[in-house]
DNA sequence: CCAGACGTTGTT
DNA sequence: GTCTGG
DNA sequence: CCAGACGTTGTT
DNA sequence: GTCTGG
């Protein structure tokens, strides 16, 4: 990953024992995810200031939390942006300003409804097995429970963006994550760019394969590659 | 002025 | 923190 | 998004 | 039915 984004900066082994996230073929809102992001790094009191932003890999809680929130209970609804409203909404707009970012991942669920209140769940991911780079946002919150030396004094949060889903996606589900294609990753992540409005538009979905999973991933107690493993048999929802 | 919200999804 | 509604 | 709780007192 | 938690 930090190839793959050309990471300057990895932050993760200072956020995480370890190293390094598990896998995760379930990630639930309120969970830990990683964040590609473009910040000045803290000045540490060495060295230069250094005023350019470099780009590092972050460990965030997904669910954003705005800075002016009581408690962190907020971000499990702040799940999604939608892009039509992001810059208008009190929650988002300071973000999407100066606080954007990239979540990548293998693919993701998206739920189709059936007869009646069922629902089929559907994994989508990139043809290719390339990496999708959804478009997010993060936000600080400092914890007025914490002493200032506490290191989870300060959470950080995101929040993904979503789009219309068209054509083929958009038989499963109407809605989608926005997507930032790679030749717009540096401006996108670009902190000093205040009016990223050009960079918002919705990625073609030719590339994305979508194929039903088994509803164990309904639950989010289940987590395994197994999620991911395509569904079997004639009575399988096809998208054709 | 103060109080209260601040979000999206989908379902009826 | 900032906007909306009463 | 879906699943699961939806409550308090006091006890292990 | 509706909210919270993951």
């Amino acid at each position: 990953m930090l190839e793959e984004f050309q990471v300057e900066l990895d932050g993760v082994p200072d956020q995480v024992p370890g190293g390094e996230l598990r896998p995760d073929y379930n990630v639930a809102p309120t969970k830990n995810v990683y964040a590609v992001m473009c910040r000045v790094p803290k000045d540490d009191g060495g060295e230069s200031p250094g005023d350019e932003p470099v780009r590092q890999l972050r460990v965030v809680r997904w669910g954003l939390v705005p800075s002016w929130a009581k408690d962190p209970s907020v971000g499990s609804r702040m799940i999604n942006a939608r892009v039509e409203t992001v810059a208008e909404k009190p929650s988002y707009r300071r973000a999407l300003k100066s606080r954007r970012c990239l979540i990548p991942a293998d693919g993701y669920y998206e739920w189709m409804p059936l007869e009646g209140r069922k629902k089929q769940p559907f994994f989508i991911h990139p043809a290719d097995g390339g990496v999708l780079a959804m478009a997010g946002l993060y936000e600080f919150w400092k914890d007025p429970t914490r002493p200032d030396d506490d290191p989870l004094k300060w959470l950080c949060t995101c929040t993904v963006i979503t789009t219309t889903a068209t054509d083929k996606l958009g038989r499963i589900h109407d809605r989608m994550p926005m997507m930032v294609e790679r030749d717009r990753w540096t401006e996108w992540l670009d902190p000093r760019v205040t009016d990223p409005t050009g960079l918002l538009v919705p990625a073609g979905p030719d590339r994305l394969e979508a194929y039903a999973v088994s509803d164990v991933v309904n639950s989010v107690r289940h987590n395994g590659p197994e999620l991911v493993e395509p569904l079997e048999g004639d009575d399988v929802p096809r998208l054709f």
